[in-house]
DNA sequence: AAAATAGATATATTTTTGTGTATCAATGAT
DNA sequence: ATCATTGATACACAAAAATATATCTATTTT
């Protein structure tokens, strides 16, 4: 495998990890198995166009070709576009993380309800507020409540725990943007994926 | 075949012709048969990614997954840098191709001499000037001479006929720099193809 | 008109992806 | 401590790409 090939996996995996899905619920959304997923991040096989196109769209990634003088001038707009790295205690990264991973997930189960929507906004704005985050306790409850979700079907239950976990992260976010100077400067995303901040 | 594959087939496709190749010059550059290079330009096979990156690569291109949102920023700055588009005479547009089709056959012929360096930087020029262009003639004499350069080896009789050759185009190139606001405004490109002006 | 070139297509064979299914080790959650 | 999840790997089978070769038609060149 060539150094290019091998970056395209590359970029498929981070994709994948940054929109908090296993390769199995990746599997699932694509129609491709598991098993080749794993073989296919790790360079085992050479895949075929429409392969990495599927599992290209279905990580909202677009594949072109541009012309290699161009190149330095294009990764450079990539780059630009993209969120702000910030260094944060590696607890708190780690449970934004799963914050993150959990509100992804849950995202399809609970796609029609408003109040999952809300949850949503409260996310993003407190992980763009993660520079403010000391402690990561209340992310672990956030967490927590996440969690329990998944249990629930769109019944009434759902939507009493689904209240509460909205007004939990809505307290949480409250108490950060009370500090000065919270919100980050980042470009807004159609999607509830923010950067990692472990490989920076 | 669904659009995305189409397009990449469609860009192999632009990049080959304004590169002056055959499908069998670039059959044998790569190493796959002319064949699978036609059944790949037609969308008739669901190629492998080693095979998109080796034509990609000898193209000068370069396969890139960028996210969907910042696709407008990556395409403006692609189009941005490529060379500006001019309406000409089609025939003038036509020979002015064979020029550049020709040119191209021979770069890797005679890449030591210095010569056929120069020839082409005239060439280069004479394209730039392509708006200046009313009559063909000229360029067809141009190709004329051009394809005598195919039966040469590196000998006495080759530096005779690239000489007689590189004259003929410096007076051409000439007698276009005459005319008023001859250089068209456009980046220089590291090889010698400029953009065809029979699409636009 | 004849010869050369370009691109599309055909066939038989080999190689490899992709699928389906299952297992396994490592890590994480209860 | 136990259970669940994640990612890697195995194996048989089906499907498709890739190869080597050849032919065919339409242009272009001589």
């Amino acid at each position: 495998m060539d150094y290019q090939t091998a970056q395209i996996a590359e970029r498929l995996k981070k994709a994948r990890h940054e929109k908090g899905l296993s390769q199995r619920a990746l599997s699932e959304r694509v129609g491709i198995p598991q098993s080749q997923i794993s073989k296919i991040e790790n360079g085992a096989v050479d895949m075929r166009l429409s392969t990495l196109v599927e599992l290209a769209r279905t990580l909202e990634l677009e594949l072109i070709l541009v012309p290699r003088k161009t190149l330095p001038a294009v990764q450079s707009v990539v780059r630009s576009s993209a969120p702000r790295r910030v260094s944060v205690d590696p607890s708190v990264v780690k449970e934004l993380k799963r914050v993150r991973e959990n509100a992804n997930r849950f995202a399809a189960q609970f796609a029609k309800l408003n109040e999952f929507a809300r949850l949503q906004n409260e996310l993003r704005d407190i992980e763009r507020m993660r520079a403010q985050i000391l402690d990561s306790a209340p992310l672990r409850e956030l967490n927590q409540s996440l969690k329990k979700l998944k249990a629930f079907q769109e019944n009434d239950e759902a939507m009493k725990a689904l209240r509460k976990t909205a007004e939990q992260a809505a307290a949480f976010r409250n108490q950060l943007a009370h500090s000065a100077a919270a919100f980050e400067n980042v470009l807004p995303k159609s999607a509830y994926s923010l950067e990692e901040g472990d490989d920076g």
